[in-house]
DNA sequence: GCCGTTTTCGGCCCGACTGTTTTCAGTCG
């Protein structure tokens, strides 16, 4: 079956190509096509069936046509003819800093440069400092832009950009006493992955706040610095772009760097409606001089007519109309989280004890703990034996007597093996508070066989939460091929819950998948899947998550209290 | 290529910064 990031990524080819052959206007329709099919939480084989696919915004006559041949062959004749157009290492020029397709192309013209490759030798070379609009400096420029690329390993996770980006946010506070700074960008929106760090401040002194940022330690190389923006790259490699806007007007530049790009199309086009015009300085009569609103974020959204929305939810992918009609989800919040249920220990491949964890969550405020180290099959984690297994429950009756107010429950992560069977016999599974299925193994069966692998494991009485569902790592693995519909919907009729790991590198399900398993109506836990006491803070990420997913508080299992919990365990 | 209550053609978000230029094109977000 040919899921819907596959014909997205086909579309967002054609995109990248149109765009490399300076045609105008077509990319962004394809783009755009594209990335409304990609945050879809229906399959497009399913959604055909009952709807027109020129319903989907952003699909009109033409795309629909290429999306039924995609759908049917896995392929786009189109793309093929594009491909042979141009040499596919111009894509891969592109990705090079400060070159983007017009450069490309033109290098590609002139001086029949087809790939990074040839680039770096013909700058070597002094060959392209010859041509009008070209100079020295740009010669060095791309020599630069070519070793960051080769240095660069990718988008950063989120779980760990935030912390880097919180230090220098902070950094950049004190040292220029500001009130009026914060992240800005994908980062804000919580995105799973960042590709650069973005810091707004307001402030009316701006070489103050500049000279602050350009100072901060961990600086390898300003990069930029004009009047009121300055970037910078960091020793690590990070790039952080800071812009300073005056007090008055933070809160338009708030919203604007906070994005998301076709967020902002939307508001902005919501604002010419009204004859107004957005811009990150403020919305203002057409003629720029009066000012409708700029101070705040939420001055901004009222004045469009809308409820201010959490970042999380400005993805241009419902929210702007949810918020017009009053149907803005109340989305969960950390505070909501009554205890964490997927956490590893000395046992197997943790680092901390049962002891250690159950303290650092009462301290959190939680009511209760669910231990989960590795059932045998996995080896490389030390996997517990039965025996091993009831000594962790052991523990637990130890622990309990000393840490009082947390309530710890004893379960596994146990192997879904091939077949679909659990790594534990049923007696066993019987003795444990819940059960953790996961997937660690054999991530190569084709869809069908997979899909029916994860159904068995659904359909084992004992099965409380199926682990990271999609076995997707970041920036490493692609998820293994799943009809997670199929999955959703027999969760959903078997009690089965399905997670949302929060750990950075896992994060899944992602932001889409929960919002589909939302519409479907299975329960989803969050949990940290922590091999070490920090790693307990992971929540906060996976709580993020879930709100990018539109959930709430009463789609979360976790959120129960342990009253409530226990009598769902029981059920 | 898509879209629409200023609609079936003619728009398509908008501004900062840089380098190579004397007024702008390209990139980026």
């Amino acid at each position: 079956m040919v899921h819907n990031i596959d014909v997205a990524k086909i579309l967002y080819e054609v995109a990248d190509l149109l765009e490399l052959q300076g045609v105008g206007f077509k990319p962004n329709a394809y783009r755009n096509a594209a990335r409304n099919i990609e945050s879809m939480t229906k399959e497009l084989d399913e959604y055909r069936k009952t709807n027109n696919l020129r319903d989907i915004p952003g699909v009109g006559e033409a795309i629909a046509k290429k999306v039924e041949e995609i759908l049917a062959t896995g392929r786009l004749h189109y793309l093929d003819e594009l491909k042979q157009q141009l040499p596919a290492g111009l894509l891969q020029m592109v990705e090079v800093p400060e070159i983007g397709p017009k450069t490309a192309l033109h290098l590609y013209k002139e001086l029949k440069i087809t790939d990074v490759q040839e680039l770096k030798v013909a700058a070597e070379h002094h060959r392209i400092r010859s041509l009008k609009g070209f100079g020295e400096r740009s010669e060095e420029r791309i020599l630069h832009g070519i070793s960051l690329l080769e240095k660069r390993s990718g988008r950063m996770l989120l779980g760990y950009a935030y912390p880097v980006a919180e230090r220098v946010r902070e950094y950049v506070a004190e040292h220029a006493q500001l009130k009026l700074i914060s992240l800005g960008g994908s980062l804000r929106r919580m995105k799973d992955t960042i590709g650069d760090i973005d810091i707004l401040a307001g402030s009316n002194d701006v070489k103050k706040v500049m000279d602050s940022f350009t100072s901060y330690p961990e600086v390898d190389e300003v990069v930029e610095r004009g009047p009121t923006k300055a970037v910078v790259r960091l020793k690590d490699g990070t790039q952080v772009d800071l812009r300073v806007v005056e007090e008055e007007a933070y809160g338009a530049a708030l919203q604007y760097f906070t994005g998301s790009k076709d967020h902002n199309i939307k508001l902005r086009s919501l604002a010419i409606d009204k004859g107004w015009k957005l811009n990150e300085y403020g919305l203002f009569k057409k003629d720029l001089t009066e000012v409708v609103a700029r101070r705040t974020e939420e001055d901004i959204y009222k004045a469009l007519g809308l409820k201010i929305m959490p970042p999380e939810l400005r993805e241009d992918r419902g929210e702007i109309e949810a918020s017009l009609n009053g149907t803005l989800p109340n989305l969960i919040e950390l505070n909501d989280i009554k205890g964490d249920l997927h956490v590893h220990t000395v046992a197997s491949d943790g680092n901390a004890t049962m002891e250690e964890f159950a303290w650092a969550c009462k301290k959190k405020g939680y009511e209760y703990l669910g231990i989960t180290d590795h059932s045998y099959g996995l080896r490389v984690t030390d996997g517990l034996s039965v025996e091993r297994l009831r000594g962790n429950i052991d523990i637990a009756h130890n622990v309990a007597k000393r840490v009082d107010g947390l309530k710890i429950l004893i379960g596994a992560e146990v192997e879904i093996l091939e077949d679909g069977s659990l790594d534990y016999p049923g007696d066993v599974l019987r003795e444990l508070d819940f059960v953790i299925g996961a997937i660690h193994s054999k991530f190569n069966m084709d869809s069908d066989a997979m899909t029916k692998r994860v159904l068995t494991a659904i359909s084992n009485e004992f099965l409380t939460i199926l682990a990271h569902p999609t076995g997707r790592k970041l920036e490493q693995r692609e998820p293994y091929p799943i009809d997670l519909e199929k999955v959703m919907l027999a969760a959903k009729s078997a009690g089965v819950c399905l997670e949302l790991n929060a750990f950075p590198e896992r994060m899944d399900l992602n932001d889409v998948n929960c919002r589909m398993a939302k519409e479907i109506g299975v329960k989803i836990a969050i949990d940290t899947d922590s091999h070490s006491i920090p790693q307990l803070d992971y929540m906060f990420f996976g709580v993020a998550t879930a709100r990018r997913g539109w959930l709430e508080k009463e789609d979360v299992l976790n959120t129960l209290s342990l009253k409530e919990l226990v009598s769902f365990l029981s059920a």
